[in-house]
DNA sequence: ATTCGTTTTGGTAGCGCTACCATTTATTCT
DNA sequence: AGAATAAATGGTAGCGCTACCAAAACGAAT
């Protein structure tokens, strides 16, 4: 405090060392806050300025701190996303479209993934809200009333998908599995079709529809339907197994619903080698509608579910969230198709 | 519960009102550094004091704010990641790869997208840099020496890959692209195939890949290369308009290789519905070895990359780099393989 | 008891930025 | 003109945390 030069050995003993935003400052000849300004919102200063405050940012090649900033402004501009997996195409696609209007608005996306695990969703949830995100996705509903809590107590806008509830956490994009399940059921009984197989992972959410499927069916005074549980591993090659199995145990079935395209294709590929006909002996239905299904021999018939539209409505939630708008209708129901190729 | 009075008035007029670590320090009766302590090294403090806080955090529900903690600390616990797109599934897989093991470590992923845009591209480096993170990943080659110097510049750990170069930035973790092209061809020049074609999507890496394939060619004397561009379409139907392409102007060609497993299935169906023997008429040999077409019928031969090693090892070298370590081999080639399956 | 080292705890001062308020300067009005 | 308003600039004080240093408490050693 007294002598100079204590004064001198005291500064700059931390930090990254990089050009800060004072550094700009002093170069322009303005003060720090008015360098701020010149940088995040030009129409506040005058033009005399910000040419000045511009041509020291060149200069040094300054890169605002968005750190700092975030944690003065206690607005993070960071939105997280959490997906069971990144490899599952339409989780991938929701994912891209999600981040790449995110990122038009000067969002940035921190990516989380469960891996379909509960624990780890957990430990997710504790890293996220740790950084203090403007905003969360969640692909589904957070099940777990911990996880509700915890959410809930953080204040972060949440937006839930892939599913409809009556009570979400705060907002919801998605459509009914059990919509799904009955129609597809309908939708085939209506071709003819009359014993039925599921081929299903195991997720919550494919259970609601093979319960509804499989409701649709006893309604309509079949046979029971017979269920292929394949467990976690959701590979084309689970598929192929499943129909093996199925045509063991249940050989006069003629549809088969799969809980995913790549399954699905699996389904496909094994009744192509076994020399069954698809779909004249055979129909088989996916759920998910990959991109390249449409152009498969013969075209997989599937569940079109517009992952696109997810990603940029959830993206629009949040945006106007951390803009401080409250959302009219936090539940929306993007609905589903059923898409008619040529496997069923 | 005990609420003081003196200093109502003034504190608290900004801030996200959350619980803080101060919070939980004078409910655990010891000094915020201590609480510090306790939660992120906790074998630095007591017994007595530990339990003492864990207590603490657990009735007010305490988050560690990372942000702050970051700024503190100028480490952000942050890697972020440049993909052209999410939906290339062996993009997804080497992210997939890179999180989870960047997640155990303690870090959150950043992504960022670039969709084969260069300007994209740039404004990312921007928001990225601006976030500080303690390491960044980047699928391929920074090629614009605008990028090169404003990464080195921050003096951000950097992680190149998906290609080599004897010039990195930092560290790299690739494969050689003209290694596959000449080598795929000298295993179809092997296989006995004489007239060959190319189905390329417009990518420097794809075109580096042609370039060696017809050097190979034409070193061992055949008729020059077709190759058919798609350009920036990467789908199914596209290697399927390709192939018809390629069977109008050049209708003795007997192999194909494509630039990725997409455009190869394009093909392939293209060729099974025009009725053309796989592989005895035509061969096919695609890039990437999507999970699924190995089940596909015909299974496709293709060219194997290990995406998972490719995160897998960029986490370790990030995390390495995190902790202060230099790592000694900064360049790795994590080389291919041809996966010879019933489609050449 | 004294000395020494180790372990445990606390105080201070920022990290780089922006919210809030105060001040100055240019612009408009009666 | 002077008063009132708007626009531009600056100062101060944190945001919530940790690096750094210092002090205290505790043992083991002489």
């Amino acid at each position: 405090m007294q002598s100079s030069d204590k004064d001198k050995a005291k500064k700059t003993r931390r930090g990254s060392g990089a050009i800060t935003l004072v550094d700009v400052a002093k170069l322009a000849g303005v003060a720090p806050i008015t360098a701020s300004r010149a940088v995040n919102t030009p129409s506040q200063v005058s033009a005399d300025v910000l040419k000045k405050v511009r041509d020291a940012v060149h200069r040094t090649g300054y890169v605002p701190n968005r750190v700092a900033g975030g944690l003065a402004s206690s607005r993070s501009r960071l939105i997280a996303a959490v997906v069971p997996s990144m490899v599952v195409s339409v989780f991938a696609e929701t994912i891209e479209t999600l981040n790449n209007t995110l990122f038009e608005a000067g969002y940035q996306l921190m990516l989380g993934q469960t891996g379909y695990s509960a624990e780890r969703e957990e430990a997710l949830l504790e890293a996220i809200i740790g950084r203090r995100p403007d905003g969360i996705f969640l692909t589904g509903i957070m099940q777990s009333s911990k996880g509700r809590t915890r959410l809930l107590a953080s204040g972060i806008p949440v937006v839930e998908s892939w599913d409809l509830t009556p009570t979400p956490i705060d907002m919801l994009i998605g459509f009914s599995h059990a919509d799904i399940g009955r129609d597809v059921a309908q939708f085939l009984i209506a071709k003819g079709r009359r014993r039925f197989a599921l081929v299903c992972a195991e997720d919550e959410r494919a259970m609601r529809r093979t319960e509804a499927f499989q409701g649709a069916v006893a309604k309509s005074g079949f046979k029971d339907v017979f269920v292929d549980n394949v467990g976690a591993s959701r590979t084309l090659m689970s598929g192929r197994e499943a129909l093996s199995r199925i045509l063991l145990r249940a050989p006069d079935v003629d549809a088969v619903f799969c809980s995913s395209d790549l399954l699905a294709m699996g389904v496909l590929t094994e009744a192509l080698a076994r020399g069954i006909a698809v779909p004249q002996q055979l129909s088989i239905v996916g759920f998910g509608d990959v991109p390249h299904v449409a152009n498969m021999v013969p075209a997989l018939t599937t569940v079109h579910i517009n992952a696109r539209s997810i990603g940029q409505q959830a993206a629009e939630f949040l945006i106007g969230r951390a803009q401080g708008l409250s959302i009219k209708q936090p539940i929306v129901n993007v609905g589903f198709s059923i898409v008619e190729r040529d496997s069923a």
